[in-house]
DNA sequence: GGATAACCGAGACGGTACGTCCGGTCTTACC
DNA sequence: GGTAAGACCGGACGTACCGTCTCGGTTATCC
């Protein structure tokens, strides 16, 4: 079950109530962090009812997930592609410089965090972040593969989410776990070694 | 700061009530998921007053953490090491594909995804897992990588935490992020794939 | 400071709550005494949440004596008066006769007791008790003295205030202090006496 | 049931604890109040194991009252009996005011408090506290009056108890129900208004 | 003069209640 | 009908004490 209740957006709805929920959503987990995020904190941060919010998300993950989407609200239509200078090794290391740099910015990581705290215990929250956020990220990384594979340049039987599994998977693990710093160091053997493989 | 609050267990430490909390803890999360994880909870099945709780646990992820190592407590001593038949292949798939059977065992899964959640906000707890779960095991599986490359199976310059990321961090985005199912031959693939380099 | 915190009753304000809160509070105290009275009983018995307690009253004293109160709310306009038939002496035996039956029905005097013993502590309660309770009655019972004052019954120069405690102080030491029978002789030989002087 | 807890003093008792623990709680009470008398606060400024004092007294009551003893141990043997000049009214004003200095006096009021408000909860610890404490100032005060009664300044057929009565509970009443200043000036009403009666 | 038993400080234990915070529902009064 | 405001019931939080219960470590009699 998807968040419908998300998306009728019905006309009278105030954009004004929303923007603030959103921003207030973010900007206080990002400030004070995932223990202070209450409903009641956020309402009245935003100058809100906290009817308003339960009117229109199930739960303050859903308020999060939809906080951290409309940061990209922006580039909506075109979605922006990933670099492709032909250069794949290059390309890689620098799209996972950028998520490095992200889960380290604390600005991100922490809503971030609180919001993948949150998919752990609900599906449904879940179901709709995959939808929304994970497929369409996963799916600019296998075009950019898919492409490298056209040109010769990957395996032309590789299973394309594994590669990318095998390529994103590592820095997410080191981001949740703390096991060890996340630098571009790390990403940059990430990338080596997936792409030579583990046996050189 | 580690949980040093954890380690004294004085001598007057009821060791009764001690495991009476843990596996209070663990099964109540088992049974009943994380929402229903709360300190009273644990305090009233384990017959126990809450403050013998806060008086040797700082946080109940700091309590769901000992749980999960009241498990292993038996093969202590001599830590397990991992499969060594020589065909690396086949050994690195055992392993995962255990992986892969206990994240998708309600019974274990569910204490695991709440003291991941907890983990998430909670630094001190987190350094705790880290030293007393999750480097073990590392270290476990770097001891598998480490044989395997002493008989030239892996490269000579791989570094094998990063080796082991390649292999474990892909299953674990499955598991986090809901991102596809997590089965046997999602991890032989991994395994695979790792191996050979998405090259091929 | 009064207890204004009392006063507003908001339009908001549940009646039945704060009905239910006093009689509950009433009835537990009558019940079983001083030691079963905790607020979170009181709301379990009235079926209402503590934060609906602690929204209107500061402390267990004030509802107390918000309950006692509430016990005389009928007669609230028309105050009633003392017995007034001419005969001071037989007037005043009748009224203190009434004042210790009250002070031995267990029915009253728990609650009475509970909220003297709140009073001693609280000097804010007490002051609010003086106002709202002790005050009225004293006004009254020295109407009564006055009437007498004016038919020449008593010494021109007598300090009513003064008067009224010489009449009602010694039953209460008795009751407070436990320092004897509490009976209808002993309160009608505290009006001869005191009527009469102690030189007689 | 008298206190017969408290009386053994078995020979192997510490006396340096039983001091502690007393002037612990006397100044415990004094200092910050009611509120703060805990048996832990006691114990823990005395110094003393909590079993010393459960061990020894059935409830802080008693600890208080034992306390409060203690302060009069001095003049143990020989009670001082009450002053007698021959001038009745002016002896009585002169007790009377030193009762109003030590109910007005903090150090000694609040521990007074807090004693008296136990003994409205508790028969048993209110009947130890007549027999030790009440009775023998209330004998005391019999006796200046049946002095006086003798010397024929009282009336021949006065109940000596109502007549301490008439005279202690007026201000027992005020320092109870905060109903007004105790003053000097007040004793010195009571004593004349008790002594010429209402009439005058 | 060595056993032994009561007393001692300390503090862990199972509990109860505290006063606060927040969840999620409901009501009121605007707009 | 959506909204800001906020009262309401419920329930968990983390703390403070309750009174009981060991645990070692002194005494201080009694054999």
């Amino acid at each position: 079950m998807t968040q419908r209740k998300t998306a009728p957006d019905s006309s009278r709805r105030s954009q004004t109530s929303r923007r603030a929920i959103l921003t207030s959503a973010f900007d206080l987990v990002a400030e004070s962090g995932y223990g202070k995020l209450s409903i009641e904190a956020i309402a009245a941060r935003a100058g809100v009812g906290k009817q308003t919010i339960y009117r229109w998300w199930p739960s303050k993950g859903a308020v999060l997930l939809d906080a951290l989407l409309m940061l990209s609200e922006g580039q909506d239509e075109q979605l922006m592609a990933l670099p492709d200078t032909g250069d794949l090794e290059a390309d890689l290391k620098l799209v996972l410089h950028a998520t490095v740099a992200e889960l380290n910015d604390p600005r991100y990581a922490e809503p971030m965090r609180a919001l993948t705290s949150e998919l752990m215990h609900d599906p449904a929250l879940a179901a709709d972040y995959v939808e929304r956020l994970d497929r369409p990220m996963q799916e600019l990384k296998k075009d950019r593969l898919r492409s490298a594979q056209r040109a010769g340049q990957l395996a032309a039987d590789l299973d394309l989410d594994v590669a990318v599994d095998l390529l994103f998977g590592p820095p997410l693990k080191r981001w949740l776990m703390h096991g060890g710093p996340l630098t571009d160091e790390y990403a940059d053997a990430v990338v080596e070694t997936a792409l030579a493989g583990l046996r050189g």
